[in-house]
DNA sequence: CGGTGGATTGACGATCGTCAACAAACGTGG
DNA sequence: CCACGTTTGTTGACGATCGTCAATCCACCG
């Protein structure tokens, strides 16, 4: 879809679907940075060549847009320069979503802190979630293992916060205590 | 100096020293988000107000700027679209990097990490930083205690990777094994 | 029906956050 | 220059958390 490294001169804008941002370092280390969703824009060229890969999640559709590279002029022929600086403000906030959920101690508060901001993107209803992100997934984005994923994920079902009524969907029960163990218990 | 919630009528340009973006949560929590330094630009008008406070740390002088916002239009009365660009990008790298330190596992790990990446930024000479970071704030940072901080510093200063002459100033003997240590052992 | 990959659970040991005490550095006012 | 309070750094001890390894289970697909 994506790699990094590859030259920008392609943006993807999201219609349906979960898209991960992942990040190869030189040394071997794979870090998801971020997940993307319907109506995002990602591959923004604010460089010459993409900071990070991007792969399907799944049931991921998009369209592919040309790009003119911000270096050499901004792109003013299809889009407003507002929906530019929307755009690369939302990729932005991404990164600093994952920041925001890193930064916090345990991987309880992490994953509280995680599936409330998931709530704010993805949404059905009721806080019903479209969760097809694999725990492996997850895991890397939280920086722990997928089995203390899953562990955090049973305590929380336990203590009744959430529910799991099948494999891709996760129903937020207790959004307000959610938000008090994203504090760190 | 900027108040989280401001409006974006200023951005600030680094001279010299040392200046922390701080998130203040709605919960009360606080984090350290990114390091500036000089020759840096902060608060680059991409919203209507600003995502996060900015704090000296030690040192700082800087010259304000007045901004357009970018979503009335760029301003390209005194500068290039690609310098507005490369700032952008300056800034969204710095919050990829700490992304990208807090998700390695173990602090000692992130702890490396951290390191080298100011040795990009800060460096003198040999490996010398100028370390004028409170261990509180690396420790915000990092998304730890600033007592793990301190004994990790010495565990590295024991196996002879870094050296601490004083308490301003950092020297990393062993930039090899720095890395090594950042991915995890 | 077997195979495959993800999810789950148990056990164990290392790590790390917390509390507490103390030392060192710094700034202030005398 | 000294006395003092405040901030920051340092170290020890302890208990909870979490990463790892391993075994097992489950859903999905051929």
């Amino acid at each position: 879809m994506i790699e990094q490294g590859d030259s920008c001169d392609q943006t993807l804008e999201i219609r349906s679907g979960i898209a991960r941002a992942v990040d190869y370092s030189a040394d071997g280390y794979r870090q998801i940075l971020a997940f993307f969703f319907a109506g995002d824009f990602i591959g923004l060229p604010l460089c010459s060549s993409h900071r990070y890969s991007v792969e399907a999640v799944r049931g991921l559709r998009f369209v592919p847009h040309a790009s003119q590279r911000l270096q050499t002029g901004f792109p003013v022929h299809d889009s407003e320069p507002e929906a530019i600086a929307k755009a690369i403000w939302q990729e932005e906030k991404a990164f600093i979503a994952r920041s925001l959920i890193l930064g916090r101690v345990g991987v309880q508060a992490r994953v509280a802190a995680f599936l409330t901001y998931l709530s704010q993107r993805l949404e059905l209803a009721d806080g019903m979630l479209d969760f097809s992100i694999p725990q492996g997934d997850m895991a890397s984005y939280l920086g722990t293992s997928p089995e203390t994923v899953c562990r955090t994920l049973r305590r929380l079902r336990d203590e009744g916060v959430i529910a799991v009524p099948s494999r891709d969907r996760l129903q937020i029960l207790n959004a307000c205590q959610l938000n008090v163990l994203a504090e760190g218990e």
